[in-house]
RNA sequence: CGGGGUGUAGCACAGAGGUAGUGCGCUCGGUUCGGGACCGAGAGGUCGUAGGUUCAAAUCCUAUCACCCCGACCA
């Protein structure tokens, strides 16, 4: 590809107001052209990126036994309404109209249509199992898209999805697709790690991240140096086992805090540490107004909260049902006299001469000490889990880093297959669901990941198997005709041999065009200059590690 | 959805009631040319959009839209 003839923006012309790393890169290398909040155009650079991280699914897919097949963007809302999950879209949905009046949604993800089209394709036990993926464009209406590409509106997703007879066959399948996400990543040149996560509002009994520490992630993930590893959302912790110290007060007392109401507020005005404080937090679990106490420094777990109380559904209470619950506004909730069930952190136990609302309007009270002044319903584990706490094996402690989900694998059973109907005859001759599986890549994410993880002050470092080129020619003089001619010969001889050859072919200085070699990141720079094609040589550079070898035109291709 | 911010040339920004500006980029001419050159001459903007105040609005007011940041949310 020539430079002259291609969409390469002037690489030192762009916006730098970028967040991320791999944004800002991907902007100033001509990867990406932002188009609207969360949706962006590939260049070319960029577009061949993706198509070489496709090329690479494609084959670890091949090899572990999946079809691939193409599902339409836009899905008749009916068919989502059968799995129940359509009322509860929510924001993530973008819906659409035909002219009859019908309803369409626009692919947000597949379970299920692909569920309703294999529903309709098999009969018998011998039909499995089945393992299907595609590689497509996602629409989700993303509240807040952040970082770039690592979170956008529009996206390209490889998702797979497996249907078999029995529990067995799904292992089989899921340990399939794991050792492929394994193979994909690494080829791809990416340092990751595999965390249990959350099954979120997809239900089903496992599931695992692939994730990439980069400071620009997302997610967070815990880990020991023990070999304890989990996505925050989830991370258990060990009983710290505190006991409550001695109270140095009498009884509480009433102090006036009007309009403070946040830790924030009430610890700056009057010099507390939040970690001496008691948050309470009133929410409806399955209905019912309950209490949950955190120190101030700490955020309630909600995911942990309803597990340890094997809740249906719960929600922060609004103004109104925590006015009821505790008889005050929002901001003044505290756990003495509650008359409702109070869930306290094992943290809790830990202070005494507390400072915490006083349920009533500006008032907050100082002095609380649990045991004494109230008695929680139960303590336990509640909050997410924080730097320095002690792994829930009890050896270590646990470390939290940044991090990007790149690909996430689930195992799903039988809620689709039973709600929208993929039923089969096993040997018995017995109607039975599928049970199925579901793999996700987020494709544009593997080439921001592979940004943040191979960059230096001047630019990208591609991976080679990712690398938008192998190779790039540099003419230091555009105007030399010697060097040109040498320079495109070798261009075609090297483009017929093969070889992915971009030709920086503009009329500019020299130092401009190493300069955007280095921020393009390509692996080979080739530089073709007079000084050394009088010797009949060119000069070859590393990008990754900045060495450079003059040699020989005619043996420069072994050198490739 | 809540809180904050910004919209002026392709990009980054300045202008705070009275010829629309600067730097980078772009075009042309010349000198240069192995790590982001220099001189000279140009092109390019109904100042996000709509309404209002005023003799006069990029500037003040109102509304609206877009984008960014912090939260809430999140396969």
């Amino acid at each position: 590809m020539r430079w002259s003839k291609t969409l390469i923006p002037s690489l030192r012309n762009v916006p730098k107001d970028a967040e991320a790393i791999s944004h800002q890169l991907a902007l100033r290398a001509g990867l990406i052209r932002q188009l609207s909040s969360g949706v962006y155009s590939y260049l070319p650079l960029g577009f061949r990126v993706l198509l070489k991280i496709i090329q690479i699914i494609r084959e670890e897919m091949n090899r572990a036994g999946a079809c691939e097949v193409l599902l339409p963007a836009l899905h008749p809302a009916e068919i989502w309404k059968k799995s129940g999950r359509y009322e509860t879209l929510g924001e993530d949905k973008i819906a659409l109209k035909n002219r009859a009046g019908h309803e369409f949604v626009l692919g947000p993800t597949h379970e299920e249509v692909i569920t309703d089209l294999v529903g309709t394709n098999i009969k018998s036990f011998r039909d499995l199992p089945l393992n299907l993926y595609q590689i497509q464009t996602k629409f989700r209406d993303e509240a807040r898209p952040r970082f770039g590409v690592i979170r956008t509106k529009e996206f390209i997703m490889k998702d797979a999805y497996s249907f078999d007879a029995d529990e067995k066959g799904l292992d089989v399948n899921y340990q399939k697709m794991s050792e492929a996400y394994h193979r994909i990543f690494t080829r791809c040149g990416l340092k990751f790690q595999v965390v249990n996560a959350d099954t979120g509002m997809m239900g089903g009994k496992m599931s695992q991240e692939f994730m990439v520490i980069c400071p620009y992630g997302e997610d967070r993930v815990a880990s020991s140096e023990h070999g304890y590893l989990a996505s925050q959302d989830i991370a258990m912790r060990g009983n710290p086992s505190l006991t409550t110290p001695a109270p140095k007060s009498g009884k509480p007392e009433m102090f006036d805090t009007p309009n403070l109401r946040t830790i924030d507020e009430i610890s700056h005005r009057y010099k507390i540490q939040p970690s001496h404080m008691i948050k309470t937090l009133i929410y409806m679990a399955d209905g019912k107004p309950i209490a949950a106490l955190v120190t101030g420094d700490s955020e309630v777990n909600e995911g942990k909260l309803r597990k340890l109380l094997s809740l249906k559904e719960l929600r922060q209470a609004d103004g109104h049902e925590i006015l009821e619950a505790t008889g005050a506004p929002v901001g003044f909730a505290g756990p003495v006299g509650l008359k409702i069930p109070v869930y306290a952190d094992w943290d809790i136990l830990g202070i005494a001469d507390a400072v915490t609302g006083a349920n009533q309007k500006d008032k907050h009270l100082k002095n609380v000490t649990i045991g004494r002044d109230f008695k929680p319903t139960a303590t336990g584990d509640i909050r997410f889990v924080k730097d320095g706490d002690s792994a829930p094996d009890g050896k270590g402690k646990l470390v939290l880093t940044t991090s990007m989900e790149i690909g996430h694998i689930f195992k799903l059973g039988t809620r689709y297959t039973e709600s929208i109907g993929a039923f089969f005859l096993d040997e018995k001759g017995e109607r039975k669901p599928a049970i199925m599986g579901c793999y996700g890549i987020g494709v544009n994410r593997i080439l921001a990941a592979a940004i943040e993880q191979h960059h230096d002050i001047k630019g990208i470092q591609w991976p080679e198997a990712i690398a938008p080129f192998h190779c790039e020619i540099i003419t230091i003089n555009q105007t030399d005709e010697k060097v040109v001619k040498v320079a495109s010969d070798l261009y075609h001889e090297l483009t017929a041999a093969g070889r992915e050859v971009l030709f920086d072919d503009r009329d500019e200085r020299a130092g401009v065009k190493f300069n955007d070699a280095d921020l393009v990141g390509i692996p080979k720079q080739i530089i073709i200059g007079e000084r050394n094609l009088a010797q009949g040589k060119v000069e070859i550079k590393n990008r990754r590690t900045g060495e450079t070898q003059l040699v020989d035109i005619a043996s420069l291709k072994s050198h490739l």
